[in-house]
DNA sequence: CAATGAATTTTCGTATAGGAAAAAATCTCT
DNA sequence: AGAGATTTTTTCCTATACGAAAATTCATTG
């Protein structure tokens, strides 16, 4: 392989289609962008063809070791090899939620409802929630996920519990920025009912941490 | 564990002490940090105490898809959870670099000398090279590794080859920034050497892939 | 269309990760 | 200190990842 030798390269043969998922799809593009085979990709990170094959496809789980080789002979780190690929939010984008189209979701003691469901690859995702006044307490734990989280306070008074910090009032108007990471918890502080708004990011990374959702009805067709 | 009960908690028996390193090390501190027990963390990720365990003290190479769920039980994200310690450059940290005292290094076409080569933990590596005349060509493949990378010419006029692109000759004073990740090479453009300055970010990253680089003299004084 | 060559997928034996429970180490009381 | 409780480490067996080589698939070319 020389210097210029860029691209041009025998096609293979592959699987089927948008069949690959997760960690093996990205495995899988990074190495067809450099326009390597199995066994170029193989010779360079050490590992052998059959192994990055089955990667590739999902039918074993690689262990740390072998991606770390796998980084490496792909010429990245591992945070960007793991990383969900930088598919970036469609340029130009506009969009408007009316009232009612907000998608409501529920836990113990608090509803909130997410803005822009259906917009993909945000960056941030906005909701709005309720609080029930004083219905709350001897709540299991704190929640705690990936990325950095803002509060406003619309309505009503909030005190905010965050891991290793004392609980905090904020009243309408308020604001907190934190992040998500450090465990924390929302209650109504008052004698009345709370309305939020929470503005999160790297949502989905935390949610829909599995790969795939695999819908049972794939028409997605290929033809 | 209520919301209150934030750190109090006994202390645990433990490895003797700075005997863990890479992703264990890093395991370890991201469970301690939230002041959970190997079962606490048991629980929230779904794996077995003992694998926990012997992957904190780096008997084991996780398997992707148990360094998932470690990650959803620690509430963040994977390259989050396999990020190196973020340590930052000593804040306040001031040095010069005599002429002399460059560490040299030499490629097959290509001599640099890394500036600052001991001072740890610095978010750039810039370096001084030459590129000899003609000399190259045929060369095996191109040079690629994590970060982005800028590249000065000095003196005479260098052509570089970025996969997928094509070469692009530069002149004294010319400058390129790009993404290290891409396969790239130098190579002297006319019949004079080149000296060129060259800075990338993650360099270590690349270079000591594996953990602790364990430097030998360490002359970085914090007084 | 058969033959050729390159790339990928299967197969199968071995090495290693993963979990349950026992053992060891460390902490907390009185 | 000693007893008991808690946390971590070991042990041992099962499940699964890994690699070498054979088998298969796909694209070309004569």
């Amino acid at each position: 392989m020389s210097p210029n030798d860029a691209s041009p390269r025998k096609t293979a043969p592959d699987m089927p289609d948008t069949q690959r998922a997760g960690f093996g799809r990205r495995l899988h593009d990074l190495r067809r962008d450099r326009g390597w085979t199995l066994s170029d990709l193989a010779e360079r990170s050490g590992l052998a063809v059959s192994t990055i094959s089955k990667a590739e496809r999902g039918l074993i789980s690689l262990t740390y070791d072998r991606m770390r080789q796998l980084a490496k002979g792909l010429g990245i780190d591992m945070a960007e090899l793991l990383s969900a690929e930088g598919a970036a939010f469609q340029p130009g984008s506009f969009a408007v939620a009316p009232k009612g189209t907000f998608k409501r979701q529920e836990t113990r003691n608090y509803v909130y409802e997410m803005l822009f469901p259906e917009l993909r690859n945000k960056a941030m995702m906005p909701m709005m929630g309720t609080l029930k006044a004083h219905d709350l307490m001897d709540f299991d734990d704190f929640v705690r996920h990936p990325g950095q989280e803002f509060l406003l306070v619309l309505e009503g008074a909030v005190t905010i519990y965050a891991e290793g910090k004392a609980p905090v009032i904020l009243r309408q108007g308020d604001s907190a920025y934190f992040d998500s990471s450090r465990g924390h918890l929302y209650a109504s502080a008052g004698a009345e009912d709370v309305r939020i708004l929470v503005v999160c990011t790297d949502f989905e990374a935390s949610e829909l941490s599995g790969d795939v959702p695999v819908n049972g009805t794939s028409d997605t067709a290929p033809d």
